[in-house]
DNA sequence: GCTGAAATTCTGGAGTG
DNA sequence: CACTCCAGAATTTCAGC
């Protein structure tokens, strides 16, 4: 990678784990000044290296009991799926949604207030991509282990109502 | 959820998607004070809603090329499962790492140097899960739209070998 | 990339309803 | 009990080197 060495690596392997660090923190862990961990954390968002900052939230606080992955098995490709995806992707249920190699073309993964919310998206999904779905595999999140590079510790999650299938 | 009004979960929301912003400006948004947005944040902290703050980083920064997702299949079920996949979680390759309903049983998504160091995980795998385990699918994740509740504008990365399949 | 000063933000305690 | 206000501390920001 050009214009990138190991202090700006390091930069983003800290900011991964601990996204609210301070500046002055981040200086004193690779030995920079406060100003240059700035300069640099600005430099790489200009990159792209950073895409954005989040909190990871625990969905059941939002009043999202229903968390989920999807595999959609596409029969066609091209330009216009793309731009059905990134409609979806833009959805405030849908926290991460990839292209993907494989068995199936498209990984969601999606949170909702119940079944039923969970079941009208699936459907619109299926509306908007028309003949070019083969079929949505999913199952239900029902424990997380790590969660966009957070561990858990010790989560007990109890009731999860053991749905899946097709779709 | 108890003890948690709207005012929080708007602050969860907002946080979500700017894991960095501050919390006076955090307060402008909810119409609450600097002081009490950081009480309610060591609230919703202590509660375990905010599990942790992460940065959304473009992995080929980190020489990380090859990004993947695992499906595991289990053959049987128990504890000392938990305790396995809870060890692989702590791994630096991993990103996530969730228990789920349907076809499979664990989902993992982790990042590596190349397909050789792919392999030596999946390898490392299924030797910790031994006989529990029945087989891994897997595929390459080779573009995002989103992630971790992060929107990804019109990234267009290309070459990707289309591998995929069982291990 | 550093320094140093100014602006902003953060933080903890006292006070209010 | 949650919130605000306020002052001191820390951080961020920006200029110039």
């Amino acid at each position: 990678m050009p214009g990138i060495d190991e202090k700006d690596r390091e930069i983003l392997r800290i900011l991964r784990r601990e996204g609210r660090i301070t500046l002055t923190e981040l200086g004193r862990r690779v030995n920079l000044s406060p100003a240059s961990v700035k300069n640099r954390l600005e430099k790489l968002e200009k990159l792209g290296a950073i895409k954005g900052y989040s909190a990871v939230i625990d969905h059941a606080f939002l009043d999202r009991y229903v968390r989920v992955f999807m595999l959609l098995k596409l029969k066609v490709e091209g330009p216009e799926i793309d731009w059905i995806l990134a409609k979806f992707a833009a959805t405030e249920n849908v926290q991460s949604l990839y292209r993907t190699t494989g068995r199936t073309q498209v990984m969601i993964i999606a949170e909702f207030k119940d079944m039923e919310e969970m079941k009208r998206f699936a459907a619109r999904l299926k509306n908007s991509l028309g003949n070019a779905l083969d079929y949505i595999e999913w199952g239900t999140i029902y424990q997380s282990f790590k969660e966009c590079w957070i561990e858990n510790k010790a989560e007990r999650r109890g009731s999860h109502g053991h749905k899946a299938g097709h779709l």
